[in-house]
Parts: C-alpha cells; sequence; structure tokens
RNA sequence: AGGCGCGUAGCUCAGCGGUAGAGCACUACCUUGACACGGUAGGGGUCGGCGGUUCGAGACCGCCCGCGCCUACCA
C-alpha cells in the first residue's frame, strides 16, 4: 500500500487532477497517522496554561446503522469543514462519530427479509432469536455507512465510533429511565395513542404524518329511545358509531333545547360491549351538552362520541365521565365489541355499516369531503386513534429550561428564524410517547408483579429486590416486553456518547459541544430533545450553537425519497455509476452514465449552496463546474512546480523588497480573503467563503497574478525579482490551499506536499495554521497600480474584441495619460504585453489627431487607448461602437444627474455618498468629452 | 385556520437602503510554452403585483397573487 504523502517532488504533476489516483490513497494515510485522533488532555488544563488548547466538539447526528448514505447525509460536510477549520486554527477539536438503530426502520426491513427468505414472522423466531436476526444483519450493513463517511473524506475520530445499543450506552439509558421515573417525569399512563397497525406499535405524534385524501361526510340518525323523535350526526368513519358513548350537542343550541339528558339508541350496535374499564353497557347512549367539541355552525350542530377512538372524543369522554369503548384489535381489524363486524378491517366494516344504514332508512345523506388522515411516517399505514397503556415523558417540566437556554443565548440558533419553531413547539409541548412495541431497541426496565405493581430499576435483580420488600417474599416478575422511542437514545446522544454517567475526561473536556448541526426538518424530533435531556442530566445545554441547514432535494425541488426513486448515493457522484443507478430523470441527461466527479468538488459544491434557505437542489452541472475549479487550481500548482526554481523558496519577509507591485497586491488580497473566510465561517456562511475563495484563485491568483508574473519567472537567472515572484507565488498558494482545505482536503493536501515551501509547518495541511489574515501585508498602493494596468489591458482587450482584431496578432499601442498613471503602467509593460499582445506600447500626454488617424480608440477613466489599424479601420463601425460606448456612460450619468439635481438629495444624503457621485459625474463628462472628441475625428 | 419561508438573468442561487451580482448555460473569436475541466470579449433582468415610508427601495412597512414547508383542526 502507498501511504507516502511526499512523492517526488521532480515528478511533474499530471496534466488534469484525478481524484480516484488521490483520495483512496490519502485517506487511509491520514487515518492511520491518527491525525483525526482528539486527546482531551490540553483541553483539561487550566485556560492561561500555555498548553491548554479550547475544545471544539461535534458529535455527528448518527444516521442509520443499516442505512445508507444518501445526498442529505452529505451535508456532514458543514460538520466536517468546521471541525478542520477549527483544528487548523489550533482548537482541540473532536469529531464523534456514530450511528443509530433505527428501531422501527430496522426492524422492518428484518422483518420483511425474514417474509420474503423464510415465509416467517418475528413470533414464528421468538424474541431472541429474531434479534439475533437484527444484529446479524446490523453487522453486515453496518460498515457501508462507515465506508461512505471515510470515501467523503470526513475527519471522524474512529477511536470514538459509538452506536445507540453499545452496552455502554444502553445502560446509560436505563440509567436516564429510572432518574426519570424517580423524579416523576416518566410515568405510565392508559390513554388514545397513535397506533399502527401494521407496525402494531405505538408512536410519538412526531411520527404521524397527516396527509389529505378526498372522503365522504355521512349524515346518519340516532332514533330517540323514548320515541319522540331523532338526532342527526354527521361522520366520516361510519364504522366507529358502534364505539359511540354519547352524542354532543351545544348547550346553547335552540334546535336541542331540552334533548340533553335524553338517550338515543346506536343503529347496528350490539346489546353488550364492554368498556375499557370491563364494565358491560348496552347500545343506548346519552345526549350530553358540550360547548368545547360542538360548532353549532357545523352540520347538524350534533356530534357523535367515540372516546376510544378519536382524540377529541376521548377528552369530551373525560369531561362527561362517558365510557370508553375500544373496537379493535391491534391489528386493526374490529373486535367483540362490533358485534356482527367483528374481524373485518375498518374499511370492509365501513361498507356493511353503510348498507344496513341505508336499508334501515338510517342513512340521511352523503356528500365528498376531504379530511387528513394520519399515517406511519415508516409505512404509510392510516394510524389509528387507539386506547392502550404506554409509557409516557413528562415534558412539560424539561421544556421550561430548554426555552431559557435558547431566550439567554446560552444556545443560539442559527438561522435565527427557526427561534420561533422551537419556542412555539416547546411551549405547546405534550407529553412524549415514549414505549413501542418493538423488539430492536432498548428494552424498557420495568418489571411487573403479579398484581401488576410496577418495579423500575436498573437490573432484574434489583427490581426483584424491590419486589421481595414490596410484597414481603418472592414473586415471580415479568418484564415490560416493550422498547423506547429510537429518538429517546438519540435525545442523550451528546453526553453518552462522552461516556456519561460515567464521569470521564471526554466528558469533562467536550460538553458541551460547540455546535451541533443537522437538517431543519428534525429540529423536534431531536434538537429539542437533546436540549431537554441535556440540560436536565447535565446541567448545561448540550451545544452552543444549533445550526440548521436546508433539506437536498432532487433536481426540481422534491424531497428525496426511495419511494419516489430520486434518491442520490454520494458515492455515485464520487465514483461515478453507470447509467442503471441514476435516478430515472438524470437518466435521460446521462445516457452514458456519470463520470466521477471526486469527493472533494461534491464537497464543494455542497458548501456553496449551504445557504442559509429552505432548500438544497442536487445540480449535478455544478459538481461539474466545480470539479473544473479544482482542476484549474491543479494547474495553477502544476504550473508553479514546472516554473519555480527547485528546492525550497526563500519565505516572503526575506524578499519583501524585491517585491513587484503584482507580489505585494495578490498578498494583499491573501490577507483580505483570509479575514472574509474566517468571517463568513463564524457566521455558518460557508457558500460565502467557497464564493470568495474560488474568486480569488481563478479570477485573480490565476487570471491575472500568475499571468503578470510569467516574465518575472521566466528570467534565465535567479534574479531577485525571480527570487521575490517565486516566494510570493509558492506562499498564495500555500496559503490559499489551507483555506481551500477544509472544504477540498485530497486536492490541498496532495498539491501542498509537492509545493517547495520555505518553511513546511507541518506534516499535514490539515495541521497547518488556518490563515486569519495578516494586516501588515495589506497594501493599498499596489493594488491601485494593479487596478490601473488592469484598466489599460481591458480596454485593449475589449477594442480588439470589438474590432474583431484576431488575438494572436500583436499590435501596436498608443495611450494618452499623465505621468502618474504612466509610471503606474511601465511597472508591468512586460506584463501588459503579453495580456494584451501588445508589441510596442508609446506613452503620449495627449493623443492629438495625428496620433488617433486610422486608430480604434477607446477612452477609460485614467487612458486613452488607440490601436493603430493601418487601413484595416471600418470608418462606419468604428462610429457605431463609439457611439454604443457614449450612450452607456450618457446612461449613467443620467442616472447620477438625477440625484445630483435633487435638491433632497443634496440636503440629506450622506457626503460621501455625494462625493462619490460628484467624482464619478465629472470623470463620465470628461469621458464623454474625449469620445465625441474622437468621434468628429473620423469624419 | 395559524405560523414560517420563497418568488432577482434561460437554470440554480447570492445580495437586503446608495451606479443590478455569481456559477452554469448561451454567442463570437482563440490549439499564446499550467489548464479546451482552458483563454478573451459579449448578450441577457421595469429584482411576482399594487400601494406606503425615504432625498433614494430587490432590499424597510402594508395588502394582494403564486409556490413550498411546518403546526393545529376539520363531526
Amino acid at each position: 500500500m502507498t501511504t507516502t504523502t511526499a512523492p517526488d517532488a521532480n515528478e511533474p504533476l499530471p496534466k488534469a487532477y484525478d481524484p480516484s489516483q488521490v483520495e483512496p490513497r490519502l485517506y487511509a494515510h491520514w487515518e492511520q497517522q491518527g491525525y483525526f485522533k482528539a486527546d482531551p488532555t490540553p483541553s483539561l488544563l487550566p485556560v492561561d496554561d500555555p498548553g491548554y488548547r479550547r475544545p471544539y466538539c461535534i458529535v455527528i447526528p448518527p444516521p442509520n446503522v443499516t442505512g445508507s448514505l444518501h445526498m442529505g447525509h452529505a451535508m456532514y460536510v458543514i460538520e466536517d469543514v468546521l471541525i478542520r477549520w477549527h483544528r487548523m486554527l489550533g482548537d482541540n477539536a473532536l469529531w464523534l462519530p456514530g450511528v443509530d438503530h433505527a428501531g422501527i426502520a430496522t426492524q422492518m426491513v428484518v422483518e420483511k427479509e425474514l417474509a420474503r427468505t423464510e415465509k416467517k414472522t418475528r413470533h414464528d423466531l421468538g424474541r431472541e432469536k429474531f434479534l439475533e436476526r437484527v444484529w446479524a444483519w446490523k453487522q453486515q450493513s453496518g460498515n457501508r455507512i462507515t465506508t461512505q463517511l471515510r470515501t467523503l473524506g470526513f475527519a471522524l475520530d474512529w477511536s470514538r465510533e459509538r452506536f445507540t445499543m453499545d452496552a455502554k450506552l444502553s445502560a446509560a439509558v436505563v440509567e436516564v429511565f429510572v432518574k426519570l421515573y424517580e423524579e416523576g417525569l416518566m410515568y405510565r399512563a392508559a390513554r388514545l395513542i397513535n397506533w399502527c397497525p401494521r407496525c402494531r406499535t405505538a408512536l410519538s405524534d412526531l411520527e404521524v404524518e397527516p396527509k389529505e385524501e378526498k372522503g365522504k361526510l355521512w349524515d346518519i340518525a340516532y332514533p330517540l329511545v323514548d320515541g319522540s323523535g331523532e338526532i342527526v350526526v354527521a361522520t366520516t368513519r361510519p364504522e366507529t358509531l358502534l364505539g359511540d358513548t354519547a352524542v354532543a350537542v351545544h348547550p346553547g343550541d335552540p334546535r336541542y333545547q331540552g334533548w340533553v339528558g335524553k338517550k338515543v339508541r346506536l343503529p347496528l350496535a350490539p346489546e353488550k360491549r364492554t368498556t375499557a374499564d370491563a364494565e358491560t353497557i348496552g347500545n343506548t347512549i346519552p345526549i350530553v351538552g358540550d360547548a368545547i367539541l360542538v360548532d353549532m355552525a357545523f352540520g347538524s350542530g350534533a356530534v357523535k362520541v367515540t372516546p376510544g377512538h378519536d382524540f377529541n372524543d376521548f377528552e369530551t369522554g373525560k369531561r362527561h365521565k362517558l365510557p370508553l369503548v375500544n373496537l379493535l384489535n391491534p391489528d386493526g381489524t374490529l373486535n367483540d365489541n362490533a358485534g356482527a363486524y367483528a374481524g373485518k378491517t375498518a374499511d370492509a366494516a365501513r361498507k356493511e355499516v353503510l348498507k344496513a344504514l341505508t336499508e334501515s332508512g338510517a342513512l340521511r345523506g352523503e356528500k365528498d369531503h376531504v379530511l387528513a388522515r394520519g399515517r406511519c411516517q415508516r409505512c404509510d399505514t392510516v394510524v389509528e386513534p387507539y386506547n392502550s397503556t404506554q409509557w409516557y415523558v413528562r415534558a412539560k417540566p424539561l421544556a421550561g429550561p430548554a426555552i431559557r437556554a435558547v431566550e439567554t443565548g446560552r444556545t443560539r440558533i442559527i438561522p435565527e428564524g427557526w427561534t420561533k419553531t422551537y419556542m412555539h413547539w416547546m411551549t405547546n409541548i405534550q407529553d412524549w410517547c415514549v414505549s413501542r412495541q418493538l423488539w430492536w431497541g432498548h428494552q424498557i426496565p420495568a418489571w411487573y408483579g403479579p398484581d401488576n405493581a410496577v418495579f423500575v430499576a436498573r437490573s432484574e435483580a434489583e427490581a426483584a429486590a424491590a419486589a421481595e420488600k414490596h410484597y414481603g417474599k418472592l414473586v415471580t416478575l415479568r418484564r415490560d416486553d416493550d422498547v423506547l422511542d429510537t429518538w429517546f437514545s438519540s435525545a442523550l446522544w451528546p453526553f453518552t456518547t462522552l461516556g456519561w454517567p460515567e464521569k470521564t475526561a471526554d466528558l469533562d473536556a467536550y460538553y458541551p459541544g460547540a455546535v451541533l448541526e443537522t437538517g431543519f426538518d428534525i429540529l423536534f424530533f431531536w434538537v429539542a430533545r437533546m436540549m431537554m435531556m441535556g440540560i436536565h442530566f447535565m446541567g448545561e445545554v448540550p451545544f452552543k450553537h444549533v445550526y440548521l441547514h436546508a433539506i437536498v432535494r432532487d433536481d426540481k425541488g422534491e424531497k428525496m425519497s426511495k419511494v419516489k426513486g430520486n434518491v442520490v448515493d454520494p458515492l455515485d457522484v464520487i465514483q461515478g455509476a453507470t447509467v442503471d443507478r441514476l435516478p430515472k430523470a438524470a437518466q435521460k441527461q446521462y445516457p452514458e452514465g456519470w463520470k466521477p466527479q471526486g469527493a472533494d468538488s461534491l464537497r464543494f459544491t455542497l458548501a456553496s449552496m449551504a445557504s442559509q434557505g429552505r432548500d438544497i437542489k442536487f445540480s449535478m452541472e455544478r459538481i461539474e463546474g466545480y470539479r473544473a475549479f479544482l482542476n484549474k487550481v491543479w494547474n495553477a500548482a502544476r504550473f508553479a512546480l514546472m516554473r519555480v526554481t527547485p528546492g525550497a523558496v526563500r519565505p516572503i519577509d526575506d524578499v519583501k523588497k524585491d517585491m513587484s507591485p503584482a507580489d505585494r497586491w495578490i498578498l494583499g488580497r491573501l490577507q483580505e480573503l483570509s479575514r472574509g473566510v474566517n468571517t463568513s465561517l463564524k457566521e455558518y456562511r460557508l457558500d460565502e467563503a467557497t464564493m470568495s475563495i474560488y474568486h480569488f484563485l481563478w479570477d485573480e491568483l490565476c487570471d491575472w497574478y500568475i499571468e503578470m508574473s510569467k516574465p518575472a519567472l521566466m528570467d534565465t537567472t535567479a534574479s531577485p525579482r525571480k527570487v521575490a515572484c517565486e516566494a510570493t507565488l509558492v506562499h498564495v498558494l500555500d496559503h490559499a490551499l489551507r483555506l481551500l482545505h477544509p472544504f477540498c482536503p485530497y486536492v490541498t493536501e496532495e498539491i501542498w506536499q509537492k509545493l517547495p515551501l520555505a518553511r513546511r509547518p507541518a506534516e499535514t495541511i490539515q495541521l497547518a495554521r488556518f490563515p486569519t489574515g495578516d494586516a501588515t501585508w495589506d497594501d493599498p498602493v499596489s493594488a491601485a497600480v494593479v487596478g490601473t494596468a488592469q484598466e489599460l489591458c481591458n480596454a485593449v482587450r475589449r477594442i480588439r474584441a470589438d474590432v474583431s482584431l484576431n488575438p494572436s496578432k500583436k499590435v501596436t499601442l498608443r495611450v494618452g495619460c499623465t505621468d502618474a498613471a504612466k509610471r503606474e503602467v511601465t511597472q508591468f509593460e512586460d506584463a501588459l504585453k503579453r495580456l494584451a499582445n501588445v508589441e510596442a506600447i508609446e506613452f503620449h500626454a495627449e493623443l492629438g489627431a495625428d496620433k488617433t488617424k486610422q486608430c480604434a480608440m477607446m477612452q477609460t477613466t485614467k487612458f486613452q487607448v488607440a490601436v493603430p489599424l493601418e487601413g484595416l479601420l471600418d470608418v462606419e463601425a468604428e462610429k457605431v461602437r463609439l457611439a454604443k460606448e457614449l450612450e452607456k456612460a450618457e446612461k449613467e450619468l443620467a442616472g447620477i444627474r438625477g440625484r445630483l439635481d435633487n435638491a433632497g438629495f443634496r440636503e440629506r444624503a450622506p457626503k460621501d455618498i455625494i462625493e462619490k457621485d460628484e467624482a464619478r459625474a465629472a470623470e463620465l463628462n470628461e469621458k464623454m468629452g474625449r469620445i465625441r472628441d474622437t468621434v468628429s475625428r473620423l469624419n
């Protein structure tokens, strides 16, 4: 295996950058060298100790252990950028990797597999054998995720990799459960929950997705028992009438004055129904008055009340002490309370109920109605409100401190707009149902005695001891079958991963984390709950910042999902993919499949799109564009390595006196860039940072600095100017690569290792200091000089293009300008000749008529530029061209004039704005005068 | 129903009180000794609509239209 990071410096770089030749080799080397491994020791020293290093910790949002990364996960690049940036700043950075057991999702996958291959259910196997299968599945597929994370180049400390079901983390979950129980924050209660009949488990509110569908609203007449009339109720679920235990009307409704207290007979309902309290009731139910449930204006103003199968009705039932009739079996079929309909599914029962009601004449109307039904987030099955006994976390006492932590700024949410959403949810928080009727997960540490007395304990032995004390004798205990919601263990992730409940050095050094970075879609699921648990168990917030990034969508803006078939595997982008692996929509556009783009291109693209909006649309075109950018950077380095004298260059401080204005300018720009990148990163503006790096490297370094430096670099002897130029070029590349490194670790490391640096500050670029800007290199004077040269160069190029002069044809230049401008420009004469392909430059104070004859002319702020065309000049075309220039200037001047002529503007606008406008107006006037002059000479 | 967000060049998106920007795409010319994954130049926008604040408004305020998301409810 090749592990060298310092390939032979004499070996020229390949002409084009090929990530596949670089990335796997470098990652293996980095990991082997332990560059990602963190050590808490320096952060445990006193802050004023010279060895102290500020901790900077991010725990990864754990992906599903048996899943596979999709483009959304590739957004981890944000965390990698932050970690690499802080490590280079000298902070003690830890990025802690790990995976999550993903209870329902994983169990479902294994159950499906079991059904497919062996035609068995988990019950056929039994709990123990089934769990063995899941663990085997986890072993088998668990590596895929970590391989993907490595391929993306992430600087994760693999020595600290965690899994939510590790023994230690599982023990921590039990510890939290027991503590919450002891504090009265964990309780068991019977109430309606969301039940997925397919998964056969309870779900939390957040795991239910309401989806609109077309349905019907039926009117059904219930006859009064005393025969004095009937009451018509409306319902979207007629079959639930079998579970009705009352009809509610508004107490103030004139239509029903005196009806409250009367009884109606439920059509179709069996004569004996068993309530949740194991009492038997019949099929006559009372009319109750309820102002909360009933809206007089809706329908008939009378509502059937089904406490067993509707959340509002459940509350109504409590208010009026109504019995609760459960109609459902756990699999969603109707039970004996449904009488003749027992054993049928709800849908089948509905049809029959409607038929029977029609026949009896009780059905009074039917109309179309749009309603939203909750569906299981995992399997899309319609979720039923279902009465059952579950474990709950009392949320309000935990939410209070989590609200205050954000109010007081101990945790800051970025972008700020999400703060309001967080507050709103926290303020209206409901108790959290945490038990799930699954097998894969953390089994609830509760044991039940013969009389169902509950013993919550850290172990079976502890529970047995408590039971013995309670009963005064040994009894057989039965453990709670259920497991905890996956998000319950995820909520503990920021501290259990660091060793809690043990007091570890990691916990001391790295808690609270610096930032929690994730998609906004799990703000409630995860972020809010980590806040509550972190504060409660650690006494301190789990992280100082919460950065919520936008969601990656496909190129049409749709959320990526397996169902839609638009999921993109980041590895397919990095390594390339055959056409059959592409999303359907992309197959037409890329019939040959995807070419490999490399991890750096993907990383840079995602970082550049990580703006503060809500959507990130996946775009292959942009990735291709940034691959071209990295190739450009590669070639700039290739050029430098080919041109620079072999051996180490001098440090820039040694050659300062020999530097050209271009050298000083690019060094000044580098400082400005360094400051800008740090500022942007501090505010999580990765998009801004990538844009400024891109602009610097391509537009300023490649297009101007390198081009301007070529004459000096081509010197055959080691002239002072050449030495200074080489030092500058290598220094700028060194530092620009460091700035780019957090985004593109591979290409930057590969190039950096080959640079002939004066001083190599570290064995890897990821441990080199991140540039923060050194103001002593700021040089506005040189910047102005370069600006002047660019102005002249641009004018010549523009003339060439405008008169369609072959770019390869050399021209002579006549320039009219002040002595000062001439002095500036002559410092770049060689470079200018190259850049504009000019043979010779004649300077004049003023270009008179004799000098502009047969010339194409251009007037810039500082220069009159004339290109002699000896008989080639098309006078008419030239007139048109100049007229266009004139028009452009006139338009600009008109705008400024409009402002300057406005009395209000002159009175109220700041002075510097007015002065700027006046100066520009004067410039434009001068320019226009010269253009008019030129035009008149053409005639 | 309430909340949030978005609507700027063909596409994707920055800008958020002082002369309309970038990338990609497009057009013309160019195999100049790092790079055709390149170079040079260029075209293209009454910044969703209507009002208001201001000397000045994509930018701030109000209303409206369109799209998206979240929360809650809909017998």
